[in-house]
Order: structure tokens, then C-alpha cells, then sequence
DNA sequence: TGTACATCAGTGAACGCGCGTTCACTGATGTAC
DNA sequence: TGTACATCAGTGAACGCGCGTTCACTGATGTAC
């Protein structure tokens, strides 16, 4: 069959699609290239008409999965002051939503641990995705000396994520709600915006 | 040949801190069997004798590394303030020698991401670890009430973990250490003990 | 005291399986003539 | 307008490899007689 100018372009996106929640569902390692591809409705021996190998793939929907937390993210706090924004993100990220769906969930909380293990080409899409992420925290502070809110996005960023990783890590349900719930009540007092409780939002991730 | 009566323990617990540093140096699925025996001395046939199954040894593993860190604590805070080890041990969990040192450091630093895709023996003595740990911070704390005490260490737990792991996972130095040291600084301070600097030990995990 | 046998931690070949990757092939459509 | 050929995304069998697990075997030593 011949197919469209559009159709090669379309079947990848597809693919990366399917790779971005099958990667951060089981890791890199815990997915095979034959798995993706019947996700994507395809066999497995036509996936090196699109990628050189694997890791060009993993690399991708590294890629690919910032750019949909980016886009939820741009999307939950369009028109939003930075305080609201800041606030809604928290709440949204520190979630027992987000906790029960790594698929589409944030990279650095699913692939932290996997990376070290990783070629050059996805540290590198890992080490943009989370360089990008802290940047648009460290906009939404309050106004402080750009290293100091460098530095608090910094450690929001690793608190938010070791939060959510612990709480899908731990089997008991009673313990990973209430590691949830002690560091999204101090994420958003160390944000700086320590006013009343504006945010009864509680919006999806 | 025959052996003498504590031959067999003894083996057994050379095969287990094998694999404790193996697991968290490359994951539970990231190891082989054959791979740890070789490290403990041993021909991979022999494993069958001393463990049921796979599962069991990372199980046994993930237990014998929640132990060593345990014990390195204590040994590494001993006669210390509540004040004094709380500084010394977030000194020595968010510092580059962790970070430098999955193999035998903290396993919630380095195992997160591989639990919710473990059997139930291996999670619940990951739980354990867990509640220990918190535990152990949560006396460590200044005066609140218990509540409050058990929600700051679950908070801190989770940034020291997040702040090292994300360390690891991002392959540009000049990120990972900044991302170390802006965490270090943050659980230091609120930790409650926020006086001047007393700790220039920089101690070892 | 001496001999035959039992024990059992550890050996190493073999198993079935799933993986990443390769490759000869398919077949619907566009193009050349 | 009609026929022969080129294109190329996708197919599916096959490859070498490493994994967890099984199993017949080894061989030094303790025990029974």
C-alpha cells in the first residue's frame, strides 16, 4: 500500500505517543519495542523504519512526555495569577491523581531512578525536560534575588517528586495518603505565599 | 565437600549483601542471579539452595540495605543532640558521597521508581524501611506535637530522597550539584533547628 | 581401627522464554512510456 | 487510455543473547557397623 505525505509522520507520533506512557509505566527498560508497537496497532519489525534503535525511541518519548506535563501544566494555569498558578500545580502534582497515573504523569517522578542506567541521547532529553520544569516553577515565586528562586524551585521540584515517587512506592494505602498529604501542605507554605486557603481547586494533573 | 555448621549462613549473607549493593546499583530487574552469585563467589546453580526464588533475594536485599543504612546512622550520630544528628545525617544523605554512592546508600533513593512494579514480599519490606526511617527522623525533631512531628519527617524524607535522586538522574554536574545543595540548605532550615552553622563535619553516609 | 555409605553445599549443562534487531517479502499506489 | 515498473510503510519469520529456573552430578566429610 502507498500512503499519504502525512501518514509516516502521523504513525511515529503514534508510536512515541504510545512509548511516552509506556515508558514511564514500566520504565525503560520494562517495555519492549514489540509491546509499543502493537500499542501503536503495528508488528514490531516495522519500528526501524522510524527509529535507528531503542534508545532513539526512549530518548523521544522522554521528550515527549515533558512536553505533555508542559502543555497540562500551560493549560491548568492559562490567565492565572503566579500565586494561583504556583498553588494549582502544587495541588495538581502532589495528587493521589497524579500518584495513580505515572503513564501520563511527570518524567522525574517515574524515571529518576532509570536514568542513571541511560545513554547520552535520553539523559540529555531527560536533563532539558527537567531544567525547563524548574525554570517555570521558579517564575511563578514571589519575588526574591533570581539564585534564591532558583534555588527554592530546586528544592520544590525534588520534593514534589520524591513525594510522589514514595507514595507509589509504598503498598500501604494509609501511609502513602499521608506522605502526600504532609509534603503538599508544605510545598505550599514554603512557596511563599502563606495567605488564607484560596485554592480549593483541586484540579487534575 | 562438607561444611561447617555456620557455613551456610554465612554464605547466604555474603550472596545478600551482594545483592543489596547490586540491586540498588542497577534495580531489581537490572541484576541477574547469575551476576550476584559471581559476586558472592558462587556458580549461579547453588542459588536454589538458599532461596526459594529471585523475588526472595531482592526481598532479603532490599531488607539488608534498610539494615546498613540503620546502622550507619547510628553509628555515625552516636551520643549526638537530637540537633547535632539531624544536621549530621541530612549532611550525609543529601551530599555528593550519596549521591556518588547508590550501591550503598539510602534504598529509597535509588529504588522508588521499581517498587510499584515489585511482588508483595519485596513491598512490604520496602514499607518497613520506610516507617523506620521516617520514624527515626521524626524523633530527631524539635517539640511539636506528634502529628506535626511524623508530617515534617515524612516532608523531609521525601525532599532528601527526591533532591538525591533527581541528583543522579541528571547527567549535567553543574545542575546536580546546585540541585544537592539547594536542597541541603532547605531541610536544614526546616528542620526547626535554625541556628548558626555548627555543622562543619561533613560526615559520610 | 577400618570400610561402606549418607549427606548436602555447590557445580555446570540445559530448558523455555522474551528481548532487540535483521531481513526477505508484500501489496497498494504513483509514475514512465 | 493502458500496461509495466518503482516505491516504501508495514509484515512476520528468524537471529543471537541473556535471563530465571531445573537437575543430574560432585566430592569432602560425618556416621554406622
Amino acid at each position: 500500500m502507498r500512503y499519504s505525505d502525512t501518514h509516516k509522520a502521523e504513525t511515529r507520533k503514534k508510536v512515541v505517543q504510545a512509548a511516552a506512557a509506556a515508558v514511564r509505566a514500566k520504565g525503560p527498560d520494562g517495555v519492549g519495542v514489540a509491546e509499543i508497537m502493537a500499542e501503536a496497532g503495528l508488528t514490531h519489525g516495522g519500528f526501524y523504519a522510524h527509529f535507528p534503535n531503542k534508545e532513539a525511541l526512549v530518548a523521544a518519548a522522554i521528550e515527549e512526555a515533558f512536553d505533555q506535563t508542559r502543555r497540562r501544566f500551560a493549560r491548568l494555569t492559562q490567565a492565572m495569577s503566579p500565586r494561583e498558578a504556583l498553588i494549582t500545580f502544587v495541588e495538581a502534582y502532589v495528587s493521589k491523581d497524579h500518584r495513580n497515573n505515572p503513564q501520563r504523569g511527570c518524567p522525574i517522578s517515574t524515571l529518576s531512578n532509570d536514568l542513571p542506567r541511560q545513554g547520552p541521547i535520553v539523559r540529555a532529553a531527560f536533563d532539558a525536560g527537567v531544567a525547563n520544569l524548574i525554570a517555570r516553577l521558579e517564575d511563578w515565586l514571589p519575588a526574591q534575588d533570581r539564585t534564591a528562586r532558583h534555588g527554592l524551585a530546586s528544592s520544590l521540584m525534588a520534593e514534589m517528586a520524591g513525594a510522589v515517587a514514595l507514595s507509589r512506592a509504598v503498598s500501604n494505602t494509609a501511609i502513602s495518603e499521608q506522605l502526600l498529604e504532609a509534603s503538599r501542605v508544605r510545598i505550599k507554605e514554603r512557596a511563599g505565599y502563606s495567605e488564607p486557603d484560596v485554592a480549593k481547586l483541586s484540579p487534575r494533573l
